[in-house]
DNA sequence: TCTATTTGGTTGCATTTTGAAACTTAATTG
DNA sequence: CAATTAAGTTTCAAAATGCAACCAAATAGA
């Protein structure tokens, strides 16, 4: 999404800036995965099946948008969890009526 | 979105069935300036922004999913018409919600 | 303490998707 | 029947994605 025309220019276009952060093909589950129960980079890496160097992009962007939160839990290796942050919860209804519009309608 | 593990094929999740359609950085635009009242390629194109060819894919992505019925009317030089369906309108709590939250959380 | 192991990443490269601009096609108006 | 209009297509460059191999920090165990 290159060029933005008056009318969409993020500043002024709430839907705009929502799919500049959650309008790609990991995002919602990523945070669906949160939701479960999922922290670990490796848990959202195994659940998804999303390859690794696109994952750190996600969580990175998302940690800056203050969705996830990043915490240190010493534990053996490198050892982060990825946590909702309260906005990363307030998603919850947005999400509930994502799985329910999509169990209306998108028949698989 | 190339590899999908068992607990994410589309057949049974519909958050992966939901971010295969509407995961993308043009269809909620393109809703929304549907339900703006946008019904020819090019209002969709103009206010957009988005590259024509782009364009044509997303409406007919949408289109085959049954998001929005493409009708003839007759006027000069090709002349389509696309509409939202009424899967396509039940698509309005979900756009709300999606501007809603995007107004209270992302800032800009 | 020294080494092996366990994460959580990076890097390099091939493939796919996106974007911009020019071109084409069909229909209609004058 | 020529000029116009709208909806695409095509071409090619640039950006994003995916995969596999590699690297690095920290702890566990000997």
């Amino acid at each position: 999404m290159k060029k933005q025309p008056p009318s969409y220019k993020p500043e002024t276009c709430p839907v705009s800036r929502f799919v500049a952060i959650l309008g790609d093909d990991w995002s919602w589950l990523i945070i669906r995965e949160a939701f479960r129960g999922a922290s670990k980079f490796s848990d959202f890496q195994k659940s998804t099946g999303i390859a690794k160097n696109i994952l750190t992009d996600r969580m990175k962007k998302l940690t800056e948008h203050g969705i996830f939160e990043r915490r240190d839990v010493g534990a053996t290796g490198p050892r982060f969890e990825y946590f909702l942050s309260e906005k990363g919860k307030s998603l919850e209804p947005l999400l509930r009526n994502i799985i329910g519009w999509s169990r209306e309608n998108l028949n698989h």
